[in-house]
DNA sequence: ATGACCCGCGCAGCGGGA
């Protein structure tokens, strides 16, 4: 079972990619993030066309997530549970959840935490506790679980470019870091870093000042597999060639394989 | 070489991304 996500920076600005993608890779699941569309906006036939079925949680210009997937899905969740949404209504299209062959998988997309001052990051940290707690209670229940997207954490220092961030940036700050050990401590397993223990295994570059030429990059898109599917990791890869497309997302897809 | 990104929105330039 080959699971992958992929932050796309727009689904409308990178379907041919995606396509191209899928095509070559042969994904059985993969997870979106940034669709920056609404859900009828999305090119579901695209995908279709290739085998893949869709379940899309759109919002106008912003966020959006999806699952695709070439095997039977069911979708659980178009939200993440126990999260009051910001006040003034319907909640940000961060998170779904689908379950295929046996296994349930979340597909993420954690605020950044940079925009909208120390409410912003707030509102981030409040997010990551709804994930976590959310995490617990299906690992309580022993439900076998992947959750995977865009995190918006650099874990480690290993994690960024050196001089990449500042000190204070919403994706290396300690509150951040925090709540991703704890996703870690409820036994959920960092599946890129699990088969590549140390060293730089970037999965994002700004766009800016050359980064990607010059390897300034971050990990802050992650697979996490609670134990008995962490058993079953045989691969977790980064593909750089993605990133190295023309017009491409900042973001490079990540693939795990599970036996 | 005194600059150097990319989206959506909507038609100028801004908010957000990370």
């Amino acid at each position: 079972m080959k699971i992958a996500t992929w932050n796309v920076n727009s689904i409308r600005k990178r379907a041919a990619q995606v396509q191209a993608w899928l095509t070559r890779e042969q994904p059985d699941i993969l997870l979106l993030q940034e669709l920056k569309c609404e859900a009828r906006d999305f090119p579901e036939l695209d995908f279709a066309s290739l085998g893949y079925r869709a379940e899309i949680v759109g919002q106008k210009a912003y966020n959006g997530v999806a699952a695709l997937a070439r095997i039977p899905f069911d979708l659980r969740e178009r939200a993440l549970p126990g999260l009051t949404p910001a006040g003034d209504g319907l909640p940000e299209a961060r998170y779904l959840e689908i379950a295929a062959a046996g296994v349930v998988i979340g597909g993420l997309y954690a605020p950044n935490g940079n925009s909208g001052g120390i409410e912003g990051f707030r509102r981030k940290l409040r997010w990551l506790d709804a994930l976590i707690a959310h995490g617990r209670a299906l690992l309580a229940a022993d439900t076998p679980l992947v959750l995977a997207g865009d995190f918006n954490i650099c874990p480690d220092d290993d994690d960024l470019a050196p001089g990449a961030l500042a000190p204070d940036d919403a994706l290396v700050r300690p509150e951040s870091r925090a709540r991703y050990r704890s996703l870690l401590w409820l036994g959920m397993t960092d599946a890129l870093r699990a088969l590549t223990p140390e060293g730089p295994v970037y999965t994002f570059w700004d766009y800016q000042a050359g980064a990607f030429a010059a390897d300034r990059g971050l990990r802050i898109d992650h697979v996490l597999l609670s134990p008995t599917l962490a058993e079953r990791l045989t691969r977790a890869e980064v593909d750089r060639a993605a990133r190295a497309a023309e017009q491409p997302s900042d973001h490079a897809p990540v693939s795990v394989t599970l036996a």
